[in-house]
DNA sequence: GCGACAG
DNA sequence: ATCTTGTCGC
């Protein structure tokens, strides 16, 4: 369905938001994790990294440059993204075991948030990781793995989690075929040194034209 | 009108 | 997101 309108992109996020699992696959025990992120310049540069989650070095990746007529809204992220990281991730040779997006989950006013979004359209189990989030929530303990609930209407949607001490917590959430806590110990294998994932940080410098 | 607001 | 100086720490 194309999607142009805000309202239009609205109506198609509760079209599928049924369809989010919350259930991580029998057996899931991945084995490569893939960051997805975008660049703005005068047009949008999206950047597929896949870690190997034992060693986290790349294995594989893929670019797309293209142009970005959806705006930047908060709540309709993935309206903005998706046209660029859907053909990025097709243009891989492997097919990562979980994605692992630059913003939300089911932590979205509409509970469909960019990972869910990318999960959804791509059948892959995903998760969301941001630097900041709606909601509310506390600060979390000092020490990393240190994690507080983020609620809405006192439902728990996401947590905050503190991935390296002395820096302000990561903000994550599921996506599709996931559950929080299978979630949070994925996020943690990927910040051995610093606050945000290193697929993220790999597919932000990749997406820049570094490396 | 005012504050909130993933990137 | 991006703009942009200095500062602290490994």
């Amino acid at each position: 369905m194309k999607v142009s309108t805000e309202d239009e992109a609205i109506a198609e996020q509760l079209r599928l938001r049924d369809q989010v699992s919350q259930e991580t696959p029998e057996g899931f025990a991945p084995k490569t994790a893939a960051g997805l992120d975008v660049h703005y310049t005068d047009r949008g540069t999206a950047a597929v990294c896949v870690l190997d989650l034992a060693t986290l070095e790349v294995v594989d990746q893929a670019v797309v440059t293209g142009s970005v007529d959806f705006p930047y809204i908060s709540g309709l992220f993935a309206f903005r993204e998706l046209p660029l990281l859907l053909p990025a991730l097709e243009k891989l040779s492997v097919t990562p075991d979980v994605l692992v997006c630059d913003g939300q989950g089911i932590a979205h006013p509409r509970r469909f948030g960019l990972a869910c979004h990318a999960g959804v359209l791509t059948g892959i189990p995903s998760i969301g990781v941001s630097k900041s989030a709606n909601g509310g929530w506390e600060m979390p303990g000092p020490n990393r793995g240190d994690w507080t609930r983020i609620e809405d209407e006192r439902r728990p949607i996401g947590r905050t989690l503190r991935t390296r001490e002395g820096v302000k917590p990561v903000f994550l959430s599921i996506g599709h075929k996931m559950d929080i806590d299978t979630a949070t110990e994925l996020v943690l294998t990927l910040t051995p040194k610093y606050r945000l994932p290193e697929t993220t940080r790999r597919a932000d410098r990749l997406s820049r034209g570094l490396d």
